[in-house]
DNA sequence: CTTTGTGCAAATTCTTTGCACCAAA
DNA sequence: TTTGGTGCAAAGAATTTGCACAAAG
């Protein structure tokens, strides 16, 4: 089946109803696992769909972020980041070049917070800050001149 | 000791020269150790300090976290939060009343990742977010009426 | 003096809102 | 024909920048 079948049976999941516009923004981010922000969406879809405004793409994530289609992630102090794994996973942030990656969660009951009956949590939120492989190499350079 | 006299030591320990404004900005984080963005620093200060400007609060969290008095928190997609406490510990957001919260880290060891020799990890953060008993509380009422 | 800190005003950036138009049921 | 989706233009909010003045050594 072609992509853009799948993504339009997994929005129907989610109770949105399939829009021209919709179905490409969720295609690109199933396509595209890097944690884009609304920007970087525009950006790549703009191309292809002139029409395209920003406004659609944060009504767009507004309400897929409540349907529970994507989660939406707070790492980066300047802008807010979109993930389609709903699944609980960390993620690394890299302070050079800005990309975000996916990390596994090695204990992930270790995180079940103990003593806290008083709250009620609804989301777990885990993430590394650093630099990559790449970034680092560069930074022991500019050290180095 | 009093504590502007335990706060101008502090910033010495980190090399920040202690002027009037440094010292009450963080006089003041040390005493009201509930993370607060730049804008409840200000209005905190503003009465007492009529000529404080929020460029200054800017400029001077900036200073406090390069030179590492305190931690930048990015849990909240509104505004950047700040930290004097820069020992590892989680953190619990409140979605109804916006409050920020300290919780122990149960397993810290369990957080130190496996296998990514790649990566150079500077910072950990880990956070929840949800309802704290008062909102909590509240949010049930809201259903009930 | 010379360096460093402060703070006003303006600029920038991300995101939201109001509103009109368009498309689908 | 009514509801919901899209997108322009403007508003809003958090933060940064340019610059001039003040303070400290």
């Amino acid at each position: 089946m072609n992509t853009v079948q799948g993504t339009r049976e997994y929005l129907l999941k989610y109770d949105i109803k399939p829009s021209m516009q919709r179905i490409a923004i969720m295609d690109y981010l199933m396509e595209h696992r890097v944690h884009p922000t609304a920007d970087e969406i525009y950006n790549a879809l703009y191309p292809t769909m002139p029409t395209l405004s920003k406004t659609t793409i944060y009504n767009t994530m507004k309400l897929f972020s409540e349907q529970g289609a994507v989660k939406a992630l707070v790492i980066d102090e300047k802008n807010v980041r979109f993930d389609i794994d709903t699944s609980s996973h960390a993620h690394f942030m890299c302070l050079g070049c800005g990309c975000v990656y996916d990390l596994p969660i090695e204990n992930q009951e270790a995180m079940q917070l103990e003593g806290v009956g008083e709250l009620m949590i609804t989301e777990i939120h885990l993430y590394y800050k650093g630099y990559c492989k790449k970034c680092a190499e560069e930074n022991r350079k500019n050290i180095l001149l």
